[in-house]
DNA sequence: TCGATTTCAGTCGTACACGACATAAAACAT
DNA sequence: ATGTTTTATGTCGTGTACGACTGAAATCGA
């Protein structure tokens, strides 16, 4: 048995268990909003700044185009957002919010607050901001 | 604008973010042993402990056995395993290594070591691991 | 002991995630 | 100016994830 095999001495199996678990604590806050975590995330991007092409968001989310675009569509079939043509680069598709996707924001603005009520229960919040870094350089190491 | 919905001060973005680009990294290790990152995490723990019900591996990974069979079925296709029906309670599904399945554990033994050399280029060890507890925690909190 | 409940594994439907590839438009080079 | 290259977006196929549900077997309770 090589020690290093072993999953308790894994860090990415942990980062992959509590990235799934957050999601999942989101869950029932996103459910009578009808929208997914990606799908949530693809939402903040728009409500700092409405009308990016789709590279643009991918690029933020370290998503390729394949995944964004298909989760752009769902979000266009549910009426949160339009992708039009653009004018400048016409092989741009420029994503804009719908009234029904601005006005989401207002139901949402609590639930980060409520989410980390639930989480601080189990961590301080000093502690989860003290991995931030950590993270930080892992992720800006590895995006190649 | 909320200063709470902002994507750069949400931590399980960065959770999300590192996980996918840790098992990003894994890739070109796995590709030539024919694996995914999930059929990976499922050989660690049968090269810990041989013959486990298919409910011992999920309950293991936090996953649902509703991921965790369609996962197994793959891999049995691939030889790595079998399945084979539990003799005390016939529900059960007894997980079993092939001798392919068992013989992949030589090939793999450097990955994990492999994989560090690369992340610790970017963040140093003793910084990784000094997040571990912190996301086991968050584990063990959220696992409800 | 025998009907109700729980447990185990599985199917089905939907939504990511990504590699390989396609297509059209913009940018570049000569 | 025009042929080449790059870029932006998209389709397709495969593999997770998970909620809702199913069927069979084990367990529990009166």
């Amino acid at each position: 048995m090589y020690e290093q095999l072993k999953l308790d001495n894994q860090l990415c199996f942990r980062l992959y268990t509590a990235s799934r678990m957050i999601a999942g604590a989101y869950g029932p806050y996103f459910e009578p909003l009808g929208i997914t975590y990606p799908q949530y995330l693809v939402l903040l991007i728009l409500w700092e700044k409405d009308q990016q092409p789709v590279n643009d968001i991918a690029k933020r989310l370290y998503l390729e185009t394949n995944t964004v675009t298909p989760l752009l569509q769902r979000m266009e079939r549910q009426g949160l957002v339009t992708r039009v043509k653009g004018e400048v680069d016409t092989r741009q598709r420029i994503v804009c919010l719908t009234e029904a996707g601005k006005a989401m924001e207002e139901q949402a603005k609590d639930i980060p607050d409520q989410l980390s009520a639930e989480v601080v229960k189990h961590v301080s919040v000093d502690e989860l901001k003290s991995i931030i870094p950590s993270l930080d350089k892992l992720i800006e190491g590895l995006k190649d």
